[in-house]
DNA sequence: GCAATAGTGTCTATGAGACAATATAGC
DNA sequence: GCTATATTGTCTCATAGACACTATTGC
């Protein structure tokens, strides 16, 4: 500690963290999982006010005892309505203002995580009196959500939808073992445009390994693959289409 | 207000924001330029404990008086410093945990912000003793950071140099006209690497326009050139080269 | 055989990398 | 002329898009 010094060890003992009015601190996560042909968000139907009742993204306070920094808040958060424990987590955005909780200044850093279906076990817990998956198009789910959350919902799409171009995020989405169609059939949904077949298996074939399994059915049967390295996921050199910016 | 009612109102009357213990709540600013063939990031030289007398990056409280949101703080202490009002400015990352601070739990949202050299008047103003830029080298500059402001210059680093190969950021770098070469100096700093001449200019042609000026010199003049549309940063649907995940 | 889905072959277009060639200034 | 820097020409290479074609299943 180079820049200790007496004064500053005294200052310390001196400062009271009360001195100054602080903002809330909070965080929100926005659980993404894909079934039935569409992608879909994770929403709690809030036990307590304010939004007493209405649907929400799942969020909460960072706990000062507990949490040893934000991504645990999200991680916590996360397991806590899902069960998963270590899904794909990113930090979005933090978004702070004076008008976006009627309980005052509010400041919440946002993440976003992506789940396979299969893994989550929904559970409503502490704080909330139902939690479903809600179908998202067209940028929205089918109802009001509190706070700015339908704006933050919106603002996660858009970094979604982008990054897909460029990505192999939706690999997230999927099940252990899967095949090209049906992760193509992610990428369509998500982009909301239709993806050419054989470029799509070109580019995304070099991320895969075969499982040497197939997935039987009523035509010809496809090869079950997964995602290579589930480190960190890779960025294409080209993005897939139209820029979007 | 759909979700409104009699008891959320009342809710509201009667709640107590210092209820729970909240963690601090502020901002950093990473300003770069580029001047003498370097980057640079703007210092100061804390007045106050903690970390009297150390460099530190630019930063300070939400005001919940003043500020209408975080950005507005960025923003507030960007201008302090520099007087720049309307810099590119991104925000980065926010980062939270109980150590970052020795005054205890701490959030900080990190925004980085591009200004031209010439367009920068700095100021010392309030809780600093001094401010310069300080240049980078190697992903550090000369001497310690307070905080983790050398862990948070890093990051902030290798975001910038990753995004400089798909977009035209380092253009914010620039006096309102300049040379293709004077620009290509700059991404070659950034980078840490030699780029191919031609192909910077086909690349990078397509968002600039000309002036009609020239750059007088010992040797033949060159074309000055301004940033084609100012609005939003243009982003290129390839990478300039290795990609870096 | 047919329908349906899986998977391949291959041509074109775009734009980056490499690098040689040419242009224009001061001397 | 020579030097230095600016600017262009052009070949190659990687990879996305388009789209026709073949393969394998159930019926």
């Amino acid at each position: 500690m180079s820049h200790s010094s007496k004064s500053e060890s005294e200052f310390l003992k001196k400062y009271d963290v009360s001195q100054f009015e602080r903002p809330s601190s909070s965080v929100d996560v926005v659980i993404f999982s894909y079934f039935n042909e569409n992608l879909h968000v994770l929403t709690i139907k809030r036990a307590e006010h304010p939004f007493q009742g209405s649907w929400s993204l799942v969020g909460g306070y960072v706990d000062l005892k507990n949490d040893r920094n934000i991504e645990e808040t999200a991680r916590r958060k996360l397991e806590e309505k899902t069960g998963v424990k270590s899904p794909y987590l990113e930090q979005l955005i933090t978004i702070g203002n004076a008008d976006r909780d009627p309980r005052g200044w509010s400041i919440t850093t946002v993440y976003f995580a992506l789940v396979s279906f299969e893994d989550a076990v929904l559970k409503a817990g502490y704080g909330a009196t139902d939690v479903q998956w809600s179908k998202v198009t067209q940028n929205k789910v089918g109802h009001p959500l509190a706070f700015d959350h339908s704006q933050i919902l919106k603002l996660c799409l858009e970094r979604f939808r982008n990054k897909v171009l460029y990505t192999s995020l939706p690999g997230h989405l999927m099940p252990k073992e899967f095949t090209i169609g049906e992760l193509q059939d992610v990428y369509e949904t998500i982009l909301g445009k239709l993806v050419d077949h054989k470029a799509f298996r070109r580019r995304i074939l070099g991320i895969l390994e075969e499982t040497g399994k197939e997935k039987e059915g009523p035509t010809r049967p496809a090869k079950l693959y997964r995602l290579k390295n589930l480190k960190k996921p890779h960025f294409f050199m080209r993005n897939m289409e139209g820029n979007s910016s």
